[in-house]
DNA sequence: GATGAATGAGCGTTCATTCAT
DNA sequence: GATGAATGAACGCTCATTCAT
């Protein structure tokens, strides 16, 4: 069961009672956390930079939020509900599995590709994080994993790909792999376009698993 | 061109002159300094806390260290070594080009799975180095990617890989995966044992480029 | 032209804004430091100390200053403006050119008198600021020995001292006899009184460059 | 009773015994710490500083001396000194009082100005010497006054200088005249040369003082 | 609700001094 | 006698957090 806005939002504590309010001033601090932990690193950044950059005071931010923690951790959650959130509509809208998956890891690589640094923030600071809260960051990217592992399944189902995929593994081939094009940036930005990428590595993930039906079906996409 | 010991040396200057000396303090603080900046994050981890656990002086270390940056940076180097002078000799013990990609992955694993906190330590804080000190990083992961692109290439080369093999995709597609069992140690540590790991991901990987007759000598490997 | 009061703070950046405030709190902590500075020492002075002896944090310190030799530059520069603001005033009272010079004289060693730590403070620690600021803290000199100078250069064009007086000469001997009794304070104040130091000091050094129309002017003074 | 060398050197501590010992080596470093204490301040200058420009061992410094302190006190001892040591024969050679006192001046005002750091050295860091050492150097200090004085109160006694001279207050016209060289080198060194502001000082000075014989003797110089 | 001035614990770093070699 | 590696107290400074306005 996911997790709802709500459930979310009441982990962290607010000197705010208006949700509204509490949903527009979060949101202004918390892109611009995003962008500043992104780019500098956590620790590097202070809630001063925070304010300047969202254009609020200090005081503002801490009657939202109890401490700094709360802050990365609003920051990682926004950043996976991103995944979450936008990846299924557009998986939705593909015909066949094949095409499922195709879909979904264009739109996975190429949310990535727009939010580079905030996908290499979620491997560098989940850690920062109280146990208990990492383990809610972890199961959101189970979430947003079982997008990729449903199209798997889906397709072993429909004999595209082969029965005896093992589609842990799978899932994981391509979550890394679309990771990767975020926490290697500075190798594969210079060598390839992010199309170039996603063709090519799908080419290479979906060969160890397409049946020769499958196969009729990915050399008939576009 | 690979980095000489002494070259990595010369970049941290240290105020003590004797090698032997430099060698061992060094290795004294950097061991405790991998663990903790493993352990806890690089920001978090005080140079008291590097100095205690090293059972030397806080000033001891600054005398074979300019700051807390390099510390880190010798500490990473130190990491990424490992698995350039550990993977070559296992893989030359392997006979053929499958076997020796099977050794390097098997070892590669094996490694990270003795450093857990070391390899995440690495893509947690490569940014926090400056930029010069980062492409020596990024210097040494290549280095060590070519050790794995090496064994493909001669697959491909004996026709036990498929002539038209990525090597490029295929060499990030092991080495992401090796990185993974320590990235998502959360997951997988409780789903299975480093060998089932390394076996699925192999069988998994290697489908995809396999040729009839490299599936032959795969399947026949104990 | 002189530095307006605008200037000198700009010179030092602050994290507040408020101009009151600014004003408010550097009075509270370079009044300690002036003290603090005199009397044992700039490098010897620690940041907490002066918190302590302003009554304030640390912090706080650092919200109205970068680092510490802002706190010696904004200092010095009380100091020399000190002299600046309180001699002009004295002089314009006096009636004639003579009368002016020891008017001057004695508002100066008086001055000093009151600020002897304060006094000497400039003399030990100039060389301590950054060679821009020092230059500044030089400039102001200049404009203090200006008041003087103007004094002698009116009592020659009054025809009370020698056509030939050296001005330059004269004003830096008013101005080292003036330090003096600061720097030499371990000596002058176990020989004699401020006033005696004035009266012996004037006599001796207008007696190089009165006109007979000047020493008559000088004797008939009370 | 002037101070003996003995004494002098007994006031400071020696691990080693060998007078000539401690003679040569003090002289190896303390000639490097009135350097670098002159130039950069005595709190900015490190042993290690000083060891390296002397190039000595830090080690040895210390068997010579018993802390920091002691390195300063030597130091202004020696420049204190060069004063006593190098003016007397200069005054020797002149022939009459006005002569001498002429000639004590330039041999002043020309080794000041030798030794411009040095000297703005006395001033800066006497206070930092604690209360006993820094009776010595002011006493050091008187001897050299004295030799000033002396020139007066013979020029005095011979007539040259008038009978009312105040001669504490002269000698110490002179005597800040001569530092003003060096504590106003910044002014006075963009000004004239050094021999221009002895002859413009001397005139101004003597001004005051000199009987109609003695202006006779004077301006009848060189 | 919003502000930002104020706090002070705690960090990275320095350097006078010691002492085994 | 000479060396310089080792020590650790103490410094300047930062920044998360509070709270009076």
């Amino acid at each position: 069961m996911p997790l709802s806005k709500k459930n979310k939002s009441a982990l962290v504590k607010s000197k705010v009672d208006v949700p509204q309010l509490i949903e527009r001033r979060r949101a202004q601090f918390i892109d611009a956390a995003i962008e500043l932990f992104g780019q500098r690193g956590y620790h590097v950044t202070t809630i001063r930079d925070i304010a300047q950059a969202a254009g609020v005071s200090i005081g503002l931010i801490y009657q939202y939020v109890e401490d700094k923690e709360d802050i990365l951790f609003l920051a990682l959650m926004q950043v996976l509900d991103q995944y979450i959130n936008e990846i299924p509509p557009i998986v939705a809208q593909a015909k066949g599995p094949v095409q499922k998956i195709v879909a979904a890891v264009n739109a996975y690589v190429l949310i990535i590709d727009g939010n580079v640094n905030a996908t290499v923030l979620a491997y560098r600071e989940t850690k920062s994080l109280r146990k208990e809260r990492r383990v809610l960051i972890q199961q959101k990217e189970l979430e947003s994993n079982a997008i990729i592992a449903n199209c798997i399944q889906e397709g072993v189902a429909t004999g595209l790909l082969g029965p005896d995929t093992d589609i842990e593994m799978m899932t994981y081939q391509i979550v890394m792999f679309s990771h990767a094009w975020a926490l290697k940036a500075w190798r594969f930005r210079s060598l390839m376009s992010v199309q170039e990428y996603v063709d090519r590595g799908l080419r290479l993930i979906l060969a160890a698993t397409l049946t020769t039906k499958g196969k009729r079906v990915f050399n008939a996409m576009p």
